[in-house]
DNA sequence: GCGATATCGTACAATTTGTTCGATTATCAG
DNA sequence: CTGATAATCGAACAAATTGTACGATATCGC
């Protein structure tokens, strides 16, 4: 049971923020945006802002997994079981960037999605990882599991963003199949080489 | 022959401010430095910083290639014939950055490498592809050059930052032998992929 | 309704930014 | 060496932004 007592206005009031930060995103990119135009956007004050955020960047990631980032469904939906022959399923995050092109545009545009970037790997990173660990369980590689992820967010964040950036006249699943064709190579050799060695 | 006279103060003020940078960047990293912070460190006028530079970020990028960035010159370093069983000599830039650890920490650091990434990123990818053109002459790929390019910046780059910032204990031999790992056999597939088809 | 508390919004000090402009100084050419 | 050129200085300025403070107001849970 839930025995705090939970005024509704602080929900409301934080949602609005993010939902005009979204706005904002999409209108002129992150970096421009100031706080006086967020607390404008959604009718807040400014001293309310700052009780329930330190700064811009800190309304950015306390609703970055809430938002868009659906993603973690559709990597968990039943559909891809491990053993599918797709080691990672880096499907998954070309569709989703597909689905919200604009946001992701917004978001990487004119090198300002410092943060952004840092959340959205570290994102992708815990995906891989979760996924990989199901698929070996106790198993040891030869090369050690966080290179593994580094490499692959790295590699996938890096072509995501070249491809929304620049239209890059691919689907998603074209793009994946290419990055399977570079990455699956690799990552099979370092598990069967944990395997035997 | 060079009919402009230079005056040469221009030149060692933009040194000045440069170096100035550099070691604010050591100092307190790059998202806190302004525009103050420089100039009063280089003892240039204010003005005279922004007849120069747009803004701190402009001199960032005027100075990056010149910098701490002789990593061109390494690369080409006649030691590395192309056939020498490395296909992308991403050794040459973990060295680099293991040379350079504290200004690589520094510009990396407190996720205000936005910019400097961007550049970063950028650099990378051009010794790549120049390198993989010089490999392939006029051959054509399953796979679009840009992809790979990126692909291989984006996964080296990531782990550059992993490294660096983690204090992760490998050298950067070992660094390299498990990026090689990783990324060899896909390279080799879509090279090979290529010819035959 | 009542008490608690979240919000408002204005005011405020402190930074930072980029520009302007006249005075000063260093550099180059001859 | 000398004078013309042009780079620099540095102070002053407007504008924007940030984060804080505080009393008044509105809204919530009970």
């Amino acid at each position: 049971m839930e025995s705090k007592k939970i005024d509704r206005r602080i929900q409301r009031t934080q949602q609005a923020l993010r939902n005009a930060l979204v706005e904002l995103i999409l209108e002129k990119g992150y970096p421009k945006i100031t706080v006086q135009n967020i607390i404008d956007r959604a009718n807040v004050g400014r001293s309310t802002f700052y009780t329930h955020f330190l700064d811009k960047d800190d309304l950015l990631v306390s609703g970055f997994h809430a938002w868009a980032f659906d993603l973690s469904r559709n990597v968990s939906d039943g559909e891809n079981a491990p053993g599918d022959g797709h080691i990672i399923h880096s499907q998954d995050f070309f569709l989703h960037a597909d689905h919200h092109r604009d946001l992701y545009r917004a978001m990487l545009e004119s090198g300002g999605g410092n943060l952004i970037l840092k959340v959205g790997q570290e994102h992708i990173q815990h995906q891989i990882e979760a996924h990989l660990r199901e698929l070996l369980g106790e198993r040891e590689l030869p090369i050690p599991l966080p290179f593994i992820t580094n490499y692959l967010a790295g590699a996938l964040l890096s072509l995501i963003k070249w491809w929304i950036e620049n239209d890059i006249p691919y689907n998603a699943e074209q793009m994946d199949t290419m990055f399977q064709a570079m990455a699956m190579p690799g990552i099979q050799d370092v598990l069967l080489g944990g395997k035997q060695n």
